[in-house]
RNA sequence: GGGCAAGUGGUAGAGUGGUCAAUUACAUCAGACUGUAAAUCUGACAACUUCGGUUUACGGGGGUUCGAAUCCCUCCUUGCCCA
């Protein structure tokens, strides 16, 4: 064995390894993945938000590493069971969505998957195309490939169930269409969070049913939200991959350390070898676990946003937090008054979402202009006041500007 | 078709006639601390206000009462059981 394949079988194995939770059938696959054939792959994407996060990028890092492996791409486009709704990261009944609402979300998937993938190479699947033509009959036979134990069986169903939520039995059709457009496809291998267990699986038993070779499952680890939860769209602690770069800075320096080293595995491609280093430096308390965030946080924001823009927003960051340096660019409030209470200004631009938000902002500490503590929050600004800098918070910016 | 139960603030979940703008937890926001926007601790957390108060809120509508999230009627939504 020559060196190039020493090369591709490491390169494999940590496809099939990094931030993978669990492989169906891994032999199968691993043998398939060496033996040189071009695989079709695919990975659903429901159109229910029109934001991609961090999470599904998990799934996408991986698929651009069976890119470059050479493998078809294969990006299914939810638009059909989009509509339905799926069951398996919901602990609540999902709302249809309308057609119209999945065609808008739809419209920006392309670019935001273009920051991971090439997409030149992807092929792309609208699955309404297989299953809008399905009849009763078709439906019928494949839904006798599964029993009702199996669906009461799997852990989301059964919390609804226990919880008395209202589980529709249109979600239960879910997982069989999932699985048909697998069948579609003729897809070798699938993606998907381990939430999605069930739903690849039914892929397998419908390929088999339809004579196909059933495909092999690869699961990725669901990566948790800013707050400790699952990421995901519905309980809003996700990184979104269009958030701007100052965005996505304080998201992930805002999130618990322990998830440092689960985001640089899944979230970013640096070496695992200097992941583990980065790890032990921290529990042997060399580094400090800020800098490990500083530098997971320009890992991610160079992958959306490039390098430049990355660095920019650690500046920002070391220079208005670390340093609590005012930024050089403030952005400027337009007052058109003589003069204005010190409370409604602070409404006006936007650093409190109420006048009494904003006088308790105050009462509390929280402001400062021209970088002294103002207490006083029954204060009214005047001309003399023109070209002061606000700021609330810790990164609440504003300079007041008088028209008159 | 019948019977029973439930619907409270961003979320979960207390509260069964006045002391409830509504316990608590989580989330959020501010402060302290830390060369992290982490952790920890403290405080705040409907809107408006001439700081005395005023107004709007407990699924929708109506009613009883001096007074209702709390009682009654009705509608809507959901769950469970029976057929």
């Amino acid at each position: 064995m020559g060196y190039m394949d020493n090369n591709l079988e490491s390169r494999i194995e940590e496809v099939l390894s990094r931030g993978v939770a669990e492989v169906i059938d891994r032999a199968n696959l691993k043998k398939k993945l060496l033996s040189g054939k071009k695989l079709r792959i695919k990975l659903g994407i429901d159109p229910t938000s029109p934001n991609l996060h961090l999470g599904r990028a998990v799934s996408l890092l991986k698929l651009r590493d069976l890119q470059d492996l050479g493998h078809q791409v294969i990006l299914l486009i939810g638009d059909f069971t989009g509509v339905i709704g799926d069951t398996s990261d919901k602990e609540s009944e999902r709302p249809m969505l309308q057609v119209e609402a999945v065609k808008e979300n739809m419209r920006s998937y392309r670019e935001q998957a273009g920051k991971i993938l090439d997409m030149e190479k992807v092929e792309y699947y609208y699955n309404s195309t297989g299953l809008s033509k399905l009849g009763y009959a078709e439906i019928g036979e494949q839904a006798d490939q599964f029993s009702l134990a199996e669906f009461i069986a799997r852990e989301n169903i059964r919390k609804r169930l226990d919880a008395g939520t209202r589980i529709s039995l249109r979600e239960l059709l879910y997982p069989l269409m999932q699985g048909y457009d697998s069948v579609a496809l003729q897809a070798d291998l699938e993606l998907g969070g381990t939430d999605q267990r069930f739903n690849l699986l039914a892929g397998r038993t419908l390929q088999k049913k339809y004579g196909q070779e059933p495909q092999d499952i690869l699961m990725v680890n669901l990566i948790e939200g800013t707050d400790g939860r699952k990421m995901s769209s519905s309980w809003g602690n996700t990184i979104n991959l269009l958030d701007e770069p100052n965005a996505m800075f304080g998201k992930v320096m805002s999130m618990g350390d322990g998830l440092i080293v689960e985001y640089f595995i899944h979230c970013t491609r640096v070496a695992l070898e200097d992941i583990e280093k980065m790890e032990k430096d921290m529990a042997a308390g060399v580094m400090n676990p800020r800098d490990a965030k500083l530098e997971l946080e320009r890992e991610i924001v160079k992958i959306y946003h490039g390098e430049t823009e990355a660095d920019k927003a650690k500046e920002y960051f070391v220079k208005t937090i670390s340093n609590k340096e005012i930024p050089e660019e403030v952005r400027e409030v337009n007052v058109d008054k003589e003069e204005i209470k010190l409370v409604e200004f602070l409404v006006l631009a936007g650093l409190a979402k109420s006048n009494g938000e904003a006088r308790r902002k105050i009462e509390q500490g929280g402001l400062e202009i021209n970088e002294a503590r103002e207490s006083d929050w029954q204060r009214v600004l005047t001309g003399s006041d023109d070209g002061a800098v606000f700021k609330v918070g810790k990164f609440g910016f504003a300079k007041i500007k008088f028209e008159k």
